[in-house]
DNA sequence: AAGACGTGGCA
DNA sequence: TTGCCAAGTCT
């Protein structure tokens, strides 16, 4: 709490609302501080009249979707190396996509993501429509990203509000109203801020601003451009903002999961169905996951001598926690795969479209079972062993 | 409109 | 350790 301004408040003088802020100020801050990211084009690039490519920016935007940075880029570099347009991910086979997005989560966005490439490779003859009303028609493509690829590639000028930008418009008019129902305000309180000239590099700003200093907790306001700007700073309150609705807590569900290997190595492998949690995944077999431990109703794929694996494993999803108990069995070679099952040999692990939780459970079975194949980075591999070994 | 939908990192 | 959360979309 700044001490002038709470002795002014203690007085009973409250401060006249500050000057909104300006486009100029944030942009003459993002040439200094722009993160570098690998999707972005710099500053530089951008004066010396270079254009992002919309391929790139809709895959890194789709890809960020509640994802971190971090967590995105070796990604991303995975997939631009493998496909490097939107017409080579339009003939991927979907079952290819689906495995390397595997780990990165939501998976329904790897779905949509493979078939709004179709359609643009065959509806918009390989370009992406170049404006955000036609871009939000696609699969996968909301409102945030629609405007986010049109004002980074497009150059449209259009408010683009992710949550940082909501954290840091909230913040600068201290909006009092609890997200997500704040969201159409804000916006409306964004849209004059954003310059003809530069909109994709504003919506860039923005964001950077929101990830890099205005932070959820303890925000940088010293180091801030706006912060002359801001009315929750000028209060003492940063962190007040933005009002968030309650959530609700996350019930717990438990199941079974039976890891079968055979005696070559090769895990027994089957496809999740449709849509839903984990949909269109690879998993082992197991049971369905409920508030009860009702597993027990539940054959395992063989009639074999299952062993239960001391202790269980947990993972926690957005609306539950699960808690796995997990069985395991070695099988002879022989022993056909049943029904709707496969045998995936040890040298395929890392091309199966298997979700974390999956992995977490072949481990607890089969300690080292899922380890990538060695690559062509020993530093890599090496430090994937010393986290073993700890 | 509110709930479904993953994961790993960090305080 | 436990909870919170990070560049949302779909239904």
């Amino acid at each position: 709490m700044n001490p002038t301004l709470a002795e002014a408040r203690s007085r009973g003088k409250p401060s006249p609302p500050p000057p909104p802020p300006k486009a100029a100020d944030l942009l003459s801050w993002y040439d200094r501080h722009a993160r570098a990211l690998p999707w972005r084009i710099g500053p530089a690039a951008r004066r010396a009249g270079e254009r992002a490519d919309p391929y790139r920016i809709w895959l890194s935007e789709v890809m960020l979707q509640q994802t971190t940075v971090k967590a995105v880029a070796p990604y991303f570099l995975k997939f631009t190396t493998r496909w490097p347009t939107v017409g080579d991910l339009a003939t991927a086979a979907e079952t290819d996509v689906m495995a390397a997005w595997a780990g990165l989560g939501y998976y329904s966005r790897a779905r949509n993501l493979h078939a709004c490439a179709r359609t643009v490779a065959e509806q918009h003859g390989g370009a992406f429509p170049p404006n955000a009303a036609d871009l939000s028609t696609l699969p996968g493509i909301g409102a945030y990203t629609s405007a986010a690829i049109a004002a980074i590639a497009f150059d449209e000028p259009i408010a683009v509000v992710d949550g940082n930008v909501e954290r840091v418009i909230s913040r600068v008019f201290e909006v009092g109203e609890p997200l997500p129902a704040a969201k159409a305000g804000i916006r409306a309180l964004l849209q004059p801020l954003v310059p003809q000239d530069r909109p994709g590099e504003f919506a860039e700003a923005t964001m950077d601003l929101g990830a890099t200093i205005c932070t959820p907790r303890k925000p940088a306001c010293i180091l801030c451009p706006w912060s002359a700007n801001c009315r929750a700073h000028l209060a003492g309150e940063e962190e007040a903002y933005p009002v968030k609705a309650a959530k609700k807590e996350r019930p717990v569900r438990r199941g079974l999961a039976f890891v079968a290997r055979r005696t070559d190595g090769a895990l027994l492998l089957r496809r999740r169905e449709g849509r839903g949690l984990l949909g269109g995944m690879t998993e082992v077999p197991g049971s369905d996951w409920t508030a009860r431990s009702d597993g027990e109703a539940v054959q395992p794929p063989l009639g074999v001598d299952w062993q239960e694996v001391a202790g269980t494993v947990e993972h926690t999803f957005t609306h539950f926690h699960l808690i796995l108990t997990v069985h395991r069995a070695e099988i002879d070679r022989d022993v056909p795969a049943p029904d709707g099952t496969w045998w995936s040999p040890v040298a395929d692990t890392p091309d199966e479209a298997l979700p974390s939780l999956m992995k977490k459970a072949i481990e607890a079975a089969y300690p080292g079972a899922t380890r990538p194949r060695p690559s062509q980075s020993p530093l890599a591999d090496r430090a994937a062993t010393n986290r073993k070994a700890k």
